[in-house]
DNA sequence: TTGTTATATTGCAATATTACGATTAATAAT
DNA sequence: ATTATTAATCGTAATATTGCAATATAACAA
């Protein structure tokens, strides 16, 4: 199939699916923490920073834009793409929860 | 393609990658969920509890105990599978500092 | 041994993802 | 107007993922 049976699953449950996969890859992780650091950049950059060619940024960018993570301003030639930080929040709240299901926990059972 | 071009990213990045692919599926995600809320489990639980077939969760449950997020001890026909507590604790302190790169970030620059 | 139960493996079809060359669109510079 | 620059889109090839039927394996029970 290759196609995820979203339906049976909780919203919750595909959200956090969701924002995972968009962390699933080494070129989307390298583009958020280079947004971070920079705290505002033009594409071009990320092509250089990252050893991508530029459509594959590009598709890259889109999805995360897609998910709300980041959003971009153009600019003359060039567009400014940065972090949008309240939606990174609202994420990571979501993403917290998951991780932090081990507090509260004993032991291994086996 | 559909391979992604790890030897450009560093370990770091290649490792946030995988585990965030690890959650990047909603069954994987309820299989830990459940795991977490059990304590304890054999597979046949989880197949009744998720609405998936018995080989899928086998595969599922397969890529979690290869990242090492859960192991499975064998007890006569039935298979009990469990959170690794101390790997889940070692993928949340990776996940937990990538997540964390907004704080001492200032406002959005576009 | 024969059957039963529980899980893993194999094989395969359908779909998704990744990557990039070629092209396009939009603005800026001359 | 022409040309350069930047980024998006299109098309496509290679590979990965998801899901399941069929089958295999392993442990136990009778």
């Amino acid at each position: 199939m290759g196609l995820a049976k979203t339906e049976i699953f909780t919203d919750r449950q595909n959200q956090i699916a969701l924002f995972a996969k968009a962390f699933g890859h080494p070129a989307r992780v390298a583009i958020l923490q280079h947004l971070f650091k920079i705290n505002a950049c033009i594409c071009g950059d990320l092509v250089d920073e990252i050893g991508l060619a530029q459509p594959t940024i590009s598709q890259h960018l889109k999805e995360l834009k897609q998910l709300g993570l980041i959003k971009g301003n153009v600019e003359g030639t060039s567009v400014c793409y940065c972090i949008d930080n309240e939606s990174w929040t609202g994420m990571k709240e979501t993403m917290l929860e998951f991780l932090n299901q081990d507090i509260s926990k004993k032991e291994d059972c086996c």
